[in-house]
DNA sequence: ATAGATGCAAACGGTTTGCATAGAG
DNA sequence: CTCTATGCAAACCGTTTGCATCTAT
């Protein structure tokens, strides 16, 4: 790996993905640096994303159809994904201990890590029947 | 609902998508119609996967970050993506069911349904250690 | 005859990239 | 001084959409 520096903006990204418990999206770990950094581009959020999950500082999720977030905890948990206001949340790593070693999963195929996503209605929209938004 | 109307490219799609093994995308879905059926357009094909997975026909998978697939097998069961070729495979739904039931998952939200992923290198990959696609 | 579905092409939106410049080491 | 990282804007690419036409019912 090429040397790697630390630039101001490197670390405001890394800093507000790792203080946010809201699984983060690219736009919106922008829109929170800019207020202190108003000048930070959208494309170095986009690089910086990258760089640090190859890292493995940051962990991206799949689990939305339509935008990739992204984790400040690294270890293996589980998330709920909420169809109706696709915000992200953190479950308990119970779910994944009861899957047992992953190396049991599978002989032919090297298995390296899980990802187990719950689909729903989280605790918010379930009470706020009003906001109808559309999962796809 | 609406009226529906079986037309020939809808038929053509589900069962497209049902014979497949490959969980394919639009794209792949688009390519193999068209040897039959070379008119049809990929808007339709998207339309109608759209509409498709609505009705419960077929089940979209999000495990890989770079193309939306659809699986023709609408039982819970995991899949494993490999990290090389971004090929999807079935897995035993032995996994899903070591979770246990959906409604002890949590009393806040309610849950829908879970999707398990694995992440690796399939068995073709492992083998053909030629081929390093880089997958982001 | 009447709506739902199609083909086409343009528009969309999230993400990536090329390039000149800034700044970390 | 060197070479990585930035800001900006354009390009990319998978997906969606508007519209005139077609077609299943």
């Amino acid at each position: 790996m090429a040397e790697q520096r630390y630039s101001r903006q490197r670390q405001a990204i890394l800093e507000a993905v790792k203080s946010s418990h809201a699984h983060p999206t690219a736009e919106m770990v922008h829109q929170a640096i800019r207020a202190k950094m108003p000048s930070i581009s959208l494309g170095t959020v986009y690089r910086n994303l990258k760089v640090l999950s190859a890292n493995g500082e940051i962990k991206p999720l799949y689990g939305d159809a339509n935008n990739l977030h992204y984790d400040g905890r690294c270890d293996d948990h589980p998330h709920l994904v909420c169809t109706h206001c696709h915000q992200v949340y953190d479950m308990p790593d119970e779910w994944v201990k009861r899957l047992g070693p992953l190396d049991e999963v599978s002989t032919r195929h090297e298995i390296d890590f899980v990802d187990i996503t719950f689909y729903g209605v989280c605790e918010h929209c379930r009470t706020n029947k009003t906001k109808e938004v559309e999962f796809s």
